[in-house]
DNA sequence: TATCGGTAGTTCAACTTTCAACTAATTCAA
DNA sequence: TTGAATTAGTTGAAAGTTGAACTACCGATA
């Protein structure tokens, strides 16, 4: 988006700071987790799948719904299951309701395999980040990075006109 | 990492906020940055690479230390370069001092493209991130963060026993 | 000055992600 | 009740990324 406009407001030092600061940290932050689940053989975003299945009813959810709540397109979901299904994690099981649609559904091996990993995950999340900040931090981040959520959904709705 | 450990130690409601809030927003953060971009053919990536070398001295560098300074991999840049060599925006030169070694240079053509971008960027990064964030905010993220790396790069020191 | 461990950078193959095109089923509206 | 527009989900090709193996060179040491 970014209209053109007159001049372009630089940043200056504070606003510098806290973009740079931001935006190293959380690449780096976010590749030790990575990392970190290497020995599980999952990736954060196949984590983040396995995750919310297996705290869905049944441990199953229709994949559009699926791939909303972990964030990923609708194409990507689709080609992580077959990899997935391949693993014995998951199946795919045909919907009566609505026949063009599916659930994604987590076997038993799935299952014993994010329950694996979930301390481990959760231990790497507090040694990486969350220990590392003070009460005081965690809720300033918390207040800070909510109402940014809220503010981007709000410009992506507004961009998207619907 | 994530050493077995007797009871994981779950995170509690004031810490799982602070995580989820921050990696929800930071999706779609990066999300909303990298369509900005869209129009001017560039990833954050790419964007990255082309910025810290239009401030290099005579820009140009080693691809190392590009790779180092856009924290990317040398096989990643070596690939990009590739590209971005085609788009005629940067070329690589032989070093003579060291002749393993090349220098990224930026063309002319590679200085109009970073500089015609960077005002949008500036603007998309304003719009979707620091001017949602009070003086304060930005000084106690900055704070946080800046320690967050800080800490991050000591425990990858430790980890790499160097 | 020969050798050996390390560094600079590239390449290849495997894997992952994206994007647009596609099928099939559903919904809505006239 | 038909047909147009939407939605669910998949597919295939192209593009991007990773990691290990590789070439070439450097530099210290003996």
């Amino acid at each position: 988006m970014a209209a053109k406009s007159g001049q372009p407001r630089w940043l200056n030092e504070r606003e510098m700071r806290a973009w740079r600061s931001y935006i190293i940290a959380s690449r780096r932050l976010l590749e030790a987790l990575e990392s970190d689940l290497d020995g599980h053989d999952l990736s954060m975003a196949d984590y983040e799948v396995m995750a919310q299945l297996s705290e869905a009813p049944n441990r199953r959810m229709r994949m559009s719904e699926l791939a909303e709540l972990a964030m990923i397109s609708k194409s990507r979901l689709s080609h992580r299951m077959k990899v997935m299904e391949k693993a014995g994690w998951l199946k795919r099981e045909e919907c009566s309701e609505d026949r063009r649609g599916y659930w994604a559904v987590m076997t038993d091996k799935g299952y014993r395999a994010i329950v694996a990993a979930a301390p481990d995950h959760v231990a790497s999340v507090r040694r990486r980040f969350i220990d590392q900040l003070s009460g005081k931090e965690q809720e300033n981040l918390t207040s800070t990075f909510e109402s940014l959520t809220r503010e981007l959904r709000t410009q992506f709705i507004k961009e998207n006109k619907q």
